[in-house]
RNA sequence: GCCCGGGUGGCGGAAUUGGUAGACGCACAGGACUUAAAAUCCUGUGGGAGCCUGCUCCCGUGCCGGUUCGAUUCCGGCCCCGGGCACCA
């Protein structure tokens, strides 16, 4: 019999259908587990890091299915993006259409995976009924005051007339048409993650399941950091500038201040005066170079005197007020003190503008003079010419200064974040339209409840310039929810990263008419308890998950805090990559002996990099799926890397995977008949015996052991060496007992092979006379006692160095080991006539003996 | 610059709390089967030296040092690679 995996594998996934085996259904009185893999952007075909990705999330739910748990593994669309309203630009197809057919396409390619999803919770975030509960969410978040709008600067390009996100400026210049692009102010609208800043920061160091760099890359985006607001008055003004600094200790050593040129400030300094042509050139300079230069490395320190001075509130000086490059707008508050002597930026600042530099703090046992110091000292040490708090230890004096400022009422203690509040609005057709109607009389009004969802109109015209919305007459007129005068809509949809910050909540009950998910089942099925996907997502849609979960428990929707109780991060999948110093990335078959065979030049050898279509290094995975079926796809997936490394490709990798398969079905197949071998009668033992059921027993458990820890390369690596096992024992099995063995040993392989190759394993499974899916067979438990061995090898060191192999038997008593190993011949080759220093006997594993 | 990962054979990768380094797979070599090849099956495979039969010895987990009977594993100092953040006041 031949292994045929197209026929087997479409066989096993149409009557996985029918049986529908992975139906998920809530019931108490189950221990349920909720497996899931990031839902994928429907971008036309599945790529290899969707099978690994998947393959792993599979291995998961089938391992935890067969362990009893309920389980809940469910699939769907992450549906809204640009890409769709690019391709409708491009070729004329409508997005909606673009997206579903891929839909289509793509699911069916998942389903030639054979991966154990219960489709029947299939969504897709394109759908009105599943973006109306997001318009609802937002109305209540609206209700609560955590949604608001503002103006804000964003990127502008007026031949498009269209927001750009900061990616999709190009060296200042848009991605699409090439224009330069314009900083603008612009309304939009935002999402108050500001104020869960603490708890997202508190839960970092609750979240045990998750990998500590994610969480660290977490910690760092929320950026906590204590300090205070330090007020100093601007003379000949009736203002302060407001700082905020987490060194108020080196409050003495502010010599002068700078602003970010965008600061409200900054332009009122200098109206009227003889600089304002000058300083309003200075800023618009920067402004306009900002998104560039800050892409280049170019740390050049630029300021503009404003001629202004404000007075330091500690030391009543006047310090001179700069406009300063390096200072951010969306950070603290925009102004800083400088304090050239203890911050470097401000030294480098000082040294250029020829700035007083004053030492406030001195490192114990060092004199640091302001004359002579090439670098800032931003280190410990007590405080000097900081008049009555001289002396004091730099926490201390952070301590006391703050008091005396607010005492004074020119400062407090404070806590500022990183972390700034999401901006949701795009100017994109292909998304969720915001539900709100611009008023005259009433102003910014929600759209009811019972008036949900807005629906994206589908009858538009994608010219490629602008909002595609605004075109939509019928679209932008309405009525104001609230007094029915004449209003607009919002043309402004959602960032797509809202849909997918609670996709896996609409997952609990994906057909819910009534809320945004059935609450029981939300609250049955949640949280997740395994999360797969990409460390490309560690910041941004598992923050916003995080962050909407917690809104959506504050809106008493659900009772969970966190979403994702564990989080897998798989590597990515890499394959060699061959370059042309002329031509650029080539394809594999392009290469000729080393060189390119387009122009001959001398190729730069395969340099390992992400799969991807720019380098050329892609593999299709249907081309894999047809050529040696999905069971190989997803043991190779599995086998070559652990799933939290990078993965590179290998055919011979591949191959390699292919002939394990084979070589389980060919031993199976032609042992079918022993495979039924049931034990009847009575028991006999052999050494046979004993071998087989110590691998067995030995097997499952380490194979248990590591599914659990997602050791899943040496999970399969334990399953290849008990088939090898298994082929060493198919000519020596005689007995009845050792038959049955054998027999159960083979079905135990299946079935823990089945949550990586599981359609092969159903083949396997019925071949050998069962009725039953493996799939649904209970997953195997071992018994310690039969990993027992009568013997054990023991190691017998001298000085640390290995000279005896001795087998004794297990649990031998320290006399009985050390009489054994001091009377073997090579150990009193080396013992003779030296001392015997120490002995150390460490049960069923060495003995090492010290001699001089 | 800061914060995470990671450096182990020709390659991908294994090694419980410190306890025989190199599981498993790939590649390679030899053998069996075959008219032959492919496929399959079996055996060997870190490097070096010696007696070249079986064995024995030495060296080996990025580098240097330390702790220990014993270190891929723990500690200190460095080097290299990958990733993230980066004028964050």
């Amino acid at each position: 019999m031949k292994y045929d995996h197209t026929k087997i594998e479409s066989h096993w996934q149409r009557l996985w259908e029918e049986h529908k085996n992975y139906k998920a259904k809530k019931d108490e009185n189950k221990e349920k587990f909720y497996c899931l893999e990031m839902f994928p952007y429907p971008s036309g075909k599945i790529h290899m890091g969707h099978v690994r990705n998947y393959a792993i999330g599979d291995v998961v739910a089938r391992y935890k299915m067969m362990k009893g748990f309920n389980v809940i593994h469910p699939m769907g669309w992450d549906a809204f993006g640009l890409p769709a309203e690019n391709a409708a630009i491009k070729n004329k197809i409508h997005p909606a259409k673009w997206t579903y057919s891929n839909i289509e396409f793509m699911k069916e390619q998942l389903k030639k995976l054979g991966l154990s999803y219960d489709w029947d919770r299939e969504i897709a975030t394109c759908d009105p009924e599943y973006y109306k509960w997001e318009q609802l969410v937002f109305t209540k978040m609206f209700e609560k005051g955590l949604v608001y709008n503002k103006t804000s600067n964003v990127n502008w390009c007026n031949d498009c007339k269209t927001v750009l996100a900061n990616e999709q400026v190009e060296e200042g210049k848009c991605w699409r048409c090439g224009s330069d692009v314009e900083i603008k102010e612009l309304d939009g609208w935002f999402f108050k993650i500001s104020e869960y800043a603490e708890e997202l920061l508190d839960y970092t160091y609750k979240l045990k399941g998750w990998p500590e760099k994610v969480l660290t890359m977490q910690r760092n985006w929320i950026g906590k950091s204590h300090g205070a607001r330090i007020l100093f008055p601007v003379v000949g003004f009736d203002t302060s500038i407001e700082v905020f600094t987490t060194r108020p200790d080196t409050v003495f050593g502010a010599t002068f201040m700078l602003l970010a040129p965008e600061h409200p400030l900054a332009k009122k300094l200098i109206a009227g005066t003889e600089k304002e042509q000058e300083g309003l050139k200075f800023i618009n300079d920067i402004l306009k170079e900002d998104k560039i230069s800050r892409m280049a490395d170019d740390k050049e320190k630029k300021g503009f005197f404003t001629g202004k001075y404000a007075k330091n509130p500690m030391t009543n000086e006047q310090i001179p007020i700069y406009l300063g490059n390096y200072v951010l707008m969306d950070y603290g508050t925009g102004a800083i003190m400088a304090v050239p002597a203890h911050d470097q930026r401000d030294f480098d600042f000082a040294k250029a503008y020829n700035l007083p530099i004053r030492v406030v703090i001195q490192p114990e046992g060092d004199n640091l003079n302001a004359e002579t110091i090439e670098e800032a000292y931003p280190g410990d040490g007590y405080l000097v010419n900081s008049g009555e708090f001289n002396g004091l230890d730099v926490e201390t004096g952070k301590k006391k200064i703050t008091e005396y400022l607010k005492e004074k009422n020119l400062g407090e203690e404070t806590i500022n974040f990183r972390i700034k509040d999401w901006g949701i609005s795009r100017q994109r057709y292909w998304g969720a339209p915001i539900p709100v109607v611009y008023c005259e009389k009433c102003g910014v009004v929600p759209v009811k409840e019972e008036e949900l969802p807005v629906k994206l109109p589908l009858d538009v015209e994608f010219t490629g310039t602008g909002n595609p919305l605004e075109t939509v007459e019928e679209f932008v007129n309405t009525k104001c929810p609230k007094c029915s005068a004449p209003a607009k809509r919002e043309t402004d949809t959602m960032d797509t990263f809202v849909e997918s910050s609670w996709y896996f909540i609409r997952f609990c009950s994906p057909q819910c008419e009534t809320a945004p998910f059935d609450k029981d089942e939300a609250n049955y099925w949640m949280p997740v308890d395994q999360y797969i996907g990409g460390v490309e997502h560690a910041i941004m849609h598992l923050l916003y998950a995080r962050f909407y979960t917690k809104i959506l428990r504050d809106l008493g929707f659900i009772n969970v805090d966190e979403p994702f109780q564990n989080l897998l991060t798989q590597g990515m999948v890499c394959k060699e990559t061959y370059k042309c110093p002329i031509h650029g990335w080539l394809f594999p078959e392009q290469v000729e002996n080393g060189k390119c065979s387009i122009c001959g030049s001398e190729i730069e050898v395969g340099r390992v990099e992400k799969m991807s279509k720019s380098k050329n290094n892609i593999v299709d995975p249907d081309n894999l799926i047809k050529e040696y079926g999905a069971d190989t796809a997803r043991l190779f997936s599995l086998f070559a890397a652990p799933p939290d490394r990078d993965l590179e490709w290998s055919d011979q990798g591949v191959e390699g995977c292919y002939r394990f398969i084979n070589r389980i079905f060919r031993l199976i197949t032609r042992n079918s008949e022993i495979c039924k071998t049931k034990l009847n009668g009575k028991k006999e033992e052999s050494d046979i015996t004993k071998e087989l059921e110590y691998n067995l027993h030995s097997t499952i458990k380490k194979v248990t052991g590591d599914i659990e820890t997602f050791h899943l390369n040496t999970a399969v690596a334990a399953c290849m060496e008990f088939t090898n096992n298994l082929y060493q024992m198919e000519n020596k099995i005689k007995m009845e007992t050792e038959k049955a063995l054998f027999a159960e040993s083979v079905k135990t392989l299946l079935i823990m092979l089945t949550p990586f190759i599981p359609h092969v394993c159903e083949e396997l499974w019925k071949i050998t006379g069962n009725k039953t899916f493996v799939s649904d067979q209970k997953w195997p438990e071992y018994d310690e006692k039969k990993i027992v061995k009568d013997t054990t090898t023991i190691v017998v060191q001298i000085n640390g160095k290995v000279r005896a192999n001795l087998n004794l038997p297990t649990d031998i008593s320290k006399e009985d080991a050390l009489t054994a190993a001091k009377s073997n011949e090579k150990v009193q080759k080396y013992i003779n006539g030296k001392r015997l220093v120490k002995e150390i006997f460490v049960p069923n594993k060495l003995i090492s003996l010290v001699i001089k």
